[in-house]
RNA sequence: CGGGGCGUAGCGCAGUUUGGUAGCGCACUUGGUUUGGGACCAAGGGGUCGCAGGUUCGAAUCCUGUCGCCCCGACCA
C-alpha cells in the first residue's frame, strides 16, 4: 500500500501495524456494529445489518431449493431438555444463560436462553413423527442464540449472535450422511460463489466435533493475517438425540426405529470472514453480491455549473436503480468529492461512479473499482452494461485473488520443525500428515497453537507419515491458528 | 479465569507526576466562500472528568473501594 493511501485513511490503523485493531477500526468507522451496553453484545447497525439481509436472501434461497422450510422454536429450552443428551450439556454448560425468574416469582424450573436449539426441536420431533412416511423432516430456522463467552470479538464471536440453524430427521444413516453434506456444500457454493471467500470443506477431528454429533464437516476459510476461521459447520448427530429424545417411527417393515438427524448452521461470524479476507488498509471491500451499496455515483458539481450537472446524474442514477442495481448517489454539497471517495471506499462500496463537468461534455462517465483501485471511462450509452459486467468481474476478481492468497499461504511439510517454524513466522494453512491420534492432535496445540482445522475430503495424496509422532499415517490434514 | 490497557464533550486525546478558572483536534450548529482524491474563513453550542466514599480551605489530579469496557492468552459458531 502506498504511503500516499495511508493518509486517506488515518482513521484506520495499517494491517501490518496492528491486524485486530485494523478489523476494529474498519467495522466502527464503515458503521458495521457498535459496542453496545450489555459486555460481549454488539448493535448491527444498518450497513452491517442491510449486508447480513443480503446474505440472508442468499443463503436462505440456496435452503429452500434444497427442500427445507423455515418455522421458528421458541428462545427459552427448559433445564431438563437441554440435561438429556449428555455430551451436548457437557459442551454447553459453561456458556449458557440462565432464566431463574419471572416478574418476581422464582420459577419452578430454570430455563436457559437457547445456544443451539437441538434440544428443543428434538423434543418436538419426537411428537411430530411416527411413521416413515412423516420422514424426512427438513426444517430451517432464522434467530438468534446465546452463548455466554469469557472473550468477545466483534461478528468473530460475541455472546449474542444471528445465524440459521437446520434441523433435519432422517430414516436410516445413508440419508442422513447425504443431508450432512449437501448442507455443507450449500455452505460452500454461497460462502464462495456470493461471498468470494474461498473455502476448504472437510469433517472436523473428534476433538473439534459438534458437542453431541457423531461427524462434524466444517468449511474453512483463511484470514488475511493467515489465521483460519470456521465459516460453518454441518453434523450428522446419529441416533444420540433420537434416543434420548425418543424419536422414533414406524418402519414399512413393521419395525420401531430411532431417526437419524442432522444439523448445521452459519453465523454472522461470515461477517467478520468477509472483512477479513477482503479488506485492505483503506477499509472494507465488500463482495457485489451481497454489498449493501454495489455503487456509489458521486456527482462532482461546482455551484456555476450545478443546475446542469445534478439532473443528468439523477437520470443515470434512476436508469441503474431500475436495471436492478443497488446504487446511491451522494450529493451532499458540504462533502468535497475526494471526501466522499475516501468515505465510501472506506464502506467497501465496489464500483464508484464519478461524473461532472468534463464527463458530461463528453458523454462519459468515469467508473472507480474497489477491489484493484482501477479507473476507466466509459461513454453514458453503455454505462449500464459496463456497470453490470464490471460488478460481476469484481465479484470474480475478488475470489480469485482471495484464493491465490490462500494458496500462497497453504503449505505442505511433514517435518515437524518447518511445521513449528511455519506457524510462528507465516501462518497460514499447514498440510501435514496425522496418524488420527487425539493425543498427537493435543501435543501440536499445545506446542504451536496450531489446530486441526479439518480433515479434507480432496486427499491427494496415499499414505504417509505423522507430523508429530511418526507413525503410519492415512490422511493429509488441515492445520492453523484458528480465531 | 489469568495477563495488560483504558474510563475527561459525539469521537480521538492532553491535563494527573508537583491539588488551585476543564483544555486541544476532529465532528456538530450558523453565515459566507468552495467542489475531478479527506476545502477554507468567521462566529457559536456542547462536560455532574465512570461511580461511591475519604483526605483537604480546595480533588479530573492524592487515598480506599467499586463498576464497566477493550486487547492478549486457556475454552467455543
Amino acid at each position: 500500500m502506498a504511503k500516499q493511501d495511508k493518509e486517506f485513511v488515518k482513521e484506520i490503523t495499517p494491517q501490518a501495524q496492528d491486524y485486530s485493531q485494523w478489523y476494529l477500526d474498519v467495522i466502527l468507522k464503515a458503521q458495521m456494529m457498535d459496542y453496545s451496553p450489555v459486555k460481549g453484545c454488539m448493535v448491527i447497525r444498518p450497513y452491517g445489518f442491510t449486508l447480513w439481509e443480503n446474505m440472508q436472501q442468499g443463503l436462505d434461497r440456496r435452503i429452500k431449493e434444497t427442500g427445507h422450510k423455515n418455522a421458528y422454536f421458541p428462545l427459552f429450552i427448559p433445564e431438563s431438555l437441554l440435561q438429556k443428551e449428555a455430551d451436548h450439556i457437557e459442551g454447553f454448560a459453561p456458556e449458557v444463560a440462565w432464566v431463574t425468574h419471572g416478574g418476581n416469582e422464582k420459577l419452578a424450573e430454570r430455563l436457559v436462553v437457547r445456544p443451539t436449539s437441538e434440544t428443543i426441536i428434538c423434543e418436538m420431533y419426537s411428537r411430530w413423527i411416527q411413521s416413515y412416511r412423516d420422514l424426512p423432516v427438513l426444517i430451517n430456522q432464522w434467530c438468534s442464540v446465546v452463548r455466554w463467552e469469557k472473550v468477545t470479538r466483534p461478528f468473530l464471536r460475541t455472546s449474542e449472535f444471528l445465524w440459521q440453524e437446520g434441523h433435519t430427521a432422517h430414516r436410516n444413516e445413508e440419508d442422513a450422511e447425504e443431508e450432512t453434506l449437501k448442507m455443507l456444500e450449500v455452505y460452500r457454493d454461497f460462502v464462495e460463489n456470493d461471498l468470494a471467500v474461498p473455502v476448504v470443506t472437510g469433517k472436523k477431528t473428534d476433538n473439534e466435533k459438534f458437542a453431541g454429533a457423531l461427524r462434524t464437516y466444517s468449511i474453512e476459510a483463511l484470514m488475511s493475517d493467515g489465521k483460519a476461521l470456521q465459516a460453518g459447520t454441518s453434523h450428522n448427530l446419529g441416533e444420540h438425540f433420537a434416543k434420548v429424545f425418543d424419536i422414533t417411527y414406524l418402519d414399512s417393515d413393521g419395525e420401531l426405529k430411532y431417526v437419524w438427524q442432522t444439523s448445521w448452521g452459519v453465523s454472522t461470524r461470515l461477517i467478520g470472514a468477509i472483512i477479513m479476507v477482503h479488506g485492505d488498509d483503506r477499509g472494507l471491500i465488500l463482495p457485489p453480491k451481497v454489498a449493501p451499496t454495489q455503487v456509489i455515483l458521486v456527482p462532482i458539481a461546482p455551484k456555476k455549473v450545478r443546475e446542469e450537472v445534478l439532473p443528468k446524474v439523477a437520470a443515470v442514477y434512476e436508469e441503474l436503480k431500475a436495471a436492478g442495481i443497488r446504487i446511491e448517489m451522494d450529493d451532499r454539497e458540504e462533502y468535497s468529492p475526494g471526501w466522499k471517495f475516501n468515505e465510501w471506499e472506506m464502506k467497501g462500496v465496489p464500483l464508484r461512479i464519478e461524473i461532472g463537468p468534463r464527463d458530461l461534455e463528453s458523454g462519459q462517465a468515469v467508473l472507480a473499482r474497489r477491489d484493484n483501485g482501477e479507473k476507466v471511462t466509459v461513454s453514458l450509452a453503455e454505462l449500464k452494461d459496463s456497470v453490470s459486467s464490471l460488478l460481476v468481474e469484481i465479484q470474480s476478481n475478488m475470489f480469485a485473488k482471495a484464493l491465490a492468497f490462500r494458496e500462497e499461504n497453504t503449505r505442505r511439510t511433514d517435518d515437524y520443525e518447518e511445521f513449528k517454524r511455519i506457524i510462528a513466522e507465516k501462518r497460514g494453512f499447514v498440510v501435514s500428515h496425522w496418524c488420527g491420534d487425539s493425543s498427537c492432535e493435543q501435543a501440536v496445540k499445545e506446542e504451536t497453537k496450531a489446530t486441526i482445522r479439518c480433515i479434507p475430503f480432496n486427499q491427494e495424496e496415499g499414505s504417509g507419515t505423522c507430523l508429530r509422532c511418526g507413525a503410519k499415517s492415512d490422511s493429509l490434514v488441515y492445520f492453523a491458528r484458528a480465531y
